[in-house]
Order: C-alpha cells, then structure tokens, then sequence
DNA sequence: AATATATCCTTCATTTTTCACTCGACAAAT
DNA sequence: ATTTGTCGAGTGAAAAATGAAGGATATATT
C-alpha cells in the first residue's frame, strides 16, 4: 500500500486546491508546485488532470462503499434501526476522515457532466440501495409514499450538509471542531432526527400526516 | 427597472450555464453565444467575466434579503413560531423562484475565495441574524447551546439541500417537480422536524437530551 | 422641423494571458 | 542496462480582455 510519496504528495494537494478552489479554478501548476514536484509528473502518473481526477474521486469512493458493505455485514444481528444508526455513523465518519475530498466530490456532483452521472450510477446508487430499502422498510406503511421520499431526501441532506455548508459550521459550530467529537455529536443529532421520524411513521404523535 | 434586454440576456445565459457547468467551466464566449450577442458585450456590461458574476450574485442577494425581510415586518403579530414558518416559507419559495442561480451559488459557497467571504458578511449574516434569533428564541432555555447550534444547522440544511441534491431530488421526488407543489410540500416536511424540534425544545417528550 | 451632438450599444480584429500537455535529456534505482 | 522517476523548456490551443470603429437612438440646438 507504501505508493510513490510523489504521487501521494499530487493527491494530497490536489485534493486541497479541488476543495479549495473547484477543479476547472485549479491548475495542474498550482497542484505541482504546491506538491513540491514538476508539473511534467502529473502527466506522467495520471495521463491528464482528467485522470488525477478520476482516480482521486474512483478511490475515495471505492473505500467509501467498501466501509458501508463492511458495516451493513457487520450489523445483520440488529435491530434495523440500530442497523440505520450504525451506517449513519459509519458514513459521517467517513466523510469526516476525508473531509476535503468529501466537500469537493459532493459540491462537484451537483454539476452536470458526463463524469458526475457515471459516479451517481456506478457509486452512488449503490450507496441509495443501502439506505434506501432500510429507511423505507423503517417508516412502515402508514405513510405515503411521496412523503417518505421527503424524509429520505432529508436523511440524504443531513448527511451532506456538513460537507457543504462547511464554512457555516466552521463558524458556528463553536469550538471544538475536532473530527471524533464532531462525529459524536453529530450522529446524535441524525439520531433523535431519525427516532421521531421513524416514531411518527409508526403512527404515534403525528397527526394527518399527509 | 425594464432593462436592456441584452443585459438581460446575458444575465439568464450565465445563470444557466454557470448552474451546468460551474464559473470556471464556462467561458465567456459560451454565454455570448447562448444569449445570441456578442463577446463584447459582456465585457462592456460587465468589464469582466468576474463583473457578470458579482453583478449576478450581489442582485441575487439583494432581492433574497429584502424579500425575507418584508416577511419578517409583515409577521409580527404572529407567534414566534409561525413567523418562523412563514420566514422558511418565504425562502425555499425564492429560491425555488431562482431555482438556476440559487443551486450555482450555493455550490460557489462552498469554495474557498475573497468573494465568497464577501458574500458571506455582506448578506449570508444578515439571513443568519433572521433566522437564528428566532430559531433559538423559541428553543428555549434547556438545551445546550451546542446542541441548539447543531440543530440550528439542520435546519440551514433543510433550506439548501435542495438546491445541492437536485439530481438525487429530481430522480428521487416522483413526478411532479412543479415549483409551487414543491414548496408546499417540502415546507410541511420542515415544518414538522420543526415542531418536533421546538417541542423537544420545551422538554416535552424528549428525555436527557444532552 | 431639421440638423447637430452626445450617449448608448454592438461588432470586428487583435493582443495578452493562461493553461494543459509533450518532448527529450538526465538521474536514480533495480 | 533497463526501468522508473524527475526536470526544464517549449508548443499550441483556448480563453479573457482590449480598443477602435460603426450604428442606433435619444437629446439638444438652431
């Protein structure tokens, strides 16, 4: 797994400056120098910009999955809304382990290239298949449909909005902005979210819903 | 406030274009040719590509803010709570009135430049002083203040994910992605995480929170 | 009313800058 | 000695910006 420390070195400032300034705002200049290597090298290991690209964004996301599949294996023995939690976490930890890489893919997937639809197919319906099926199976028959695509687009948005709205956070949140308490504390948040949707799908408390 | 049309035109042509394929993605010649006029033009209107953009986003946030701030003169003989709704209210519907330019900028946000700190003072702390003072206002006094910031930042996040996962929402949300049916939904799907939050808030129900 | 003047808008041609990528030489490692 | 990695210079294309000139329209002057 010991690779090139050159190459590691590109990937490493490349995902600074993407996360930084977008990819089409960084220059392969800016990445070479602020790798400490010729820019010559970046074609030399990548092809092209493209192909650092592709393959910084094709790893983050195959050891993205691979985490989840683990958990989701790992799991079988809970309750499904202890397995929901679990993925939760282990998708938030994650995002916050590659935390520059997370906020540059997830802002780059709201374009509209070739490049971002093949991830959403090859990667991220994966990742909807995970939690979708159990989410739905979660909030029970009750109610419609439509709404409970709502919800999911709510779970989805909280586990991206840290990644997006990273400045706010940066500032608001206070303080203690260390990764492991953040994660902590955050997942509690999706948690209490997540208990009183799924309460109110059962029917408790929640009155003419829809 | 009739405009020359080919200002105008450009306006529109950039908002799109930049919304697909992002500032740096799009050249000038692009958006010349969608708005059929010539290359010139643009630096004439705007003196630089950087103009056309500033002048976008400051109009943007212009109406944005003075928008919000009509509804929140307006409701001051509601409760709290429901000036709060309103206010959520207001906002997804401009948003979703600017659909283009909401989803770009808010992707832009993201990124790491003088111009995006500028906006952020200038007219993000404005929205920021609407909403979080009310928001916290009616939390009350039993919650931590951390987690009162986390749940003020879900709540942020409830009004951009949208406009951040609009693939997800425009595969996901079945059908009907007719604005108006979009906000009055999507308001109510806030709109109860809300009450529940508030609720909680005021010790009902949710027990050792924190 | 007719002409002159100024202002606003558009176009064309050109320059300047930026950028991704290539090439061949050189060095280090195996 | 062959592979592997590093380097500087250079190339061509793309893109932004400029500037001068031409038209259109409105305003002012006689």
């Amino acid at each position: 797994m010991k690779q090139n420390p050159s190459k590691q070195k590109v990937i490493k400032a490349a995902s600074t400056l993407f996360f930084q300034k977008g990819f089409h705002g960084t220059s392969v200049r800016d990445i070479a120098e602020r790798a400490s290597v010729n820019v010559s090298s970046i074609s030399y290991y990548f092809n092209s910009k493209q192909g650092l690209l592709e393959y910084a964004v094709t790893n983050y996301y195959e050891n993205y999955l691979f985490t989840i599949e683990k958990t989701f294996n790992e799991t079988n023995l809970l309750t499904p809304i202890d397995k929901l939690h679990s993925l939760i976490s282990t998708i938030i930890q994650y995002k916050q382990n590659n935390y520059q890489l997370t906020c540059f893919i997830q802002r780059e997937l709201s374009l509209d290239s070739v490049f971002v639809r093949e991830m959403t197919v090859t990667y991220l319906a994966k990742e909807n298949f995970y939690l979708k099926n159990i989410f739905f199976e979660l909030l029970g028959e009750r109610l419609k449909n439509d709404y409970k695509q709502y919800l999911f687009m709510q779970l989805k948005g909280m586990l991206i909005t840290p990644y997006i709205l990273h400045n706010d956070w940066k500032n608001q949140v206070v303080g203690d902005y260390s990764h492991q308490l953040f994660v902590k504390k955050y997942v509690r948040v999706i948690k209490d979210w997540l208990d009183f949707t799924v309460m109110s799908g059962e029917g408790i408390k929640r009155k003419a819903v829809y």
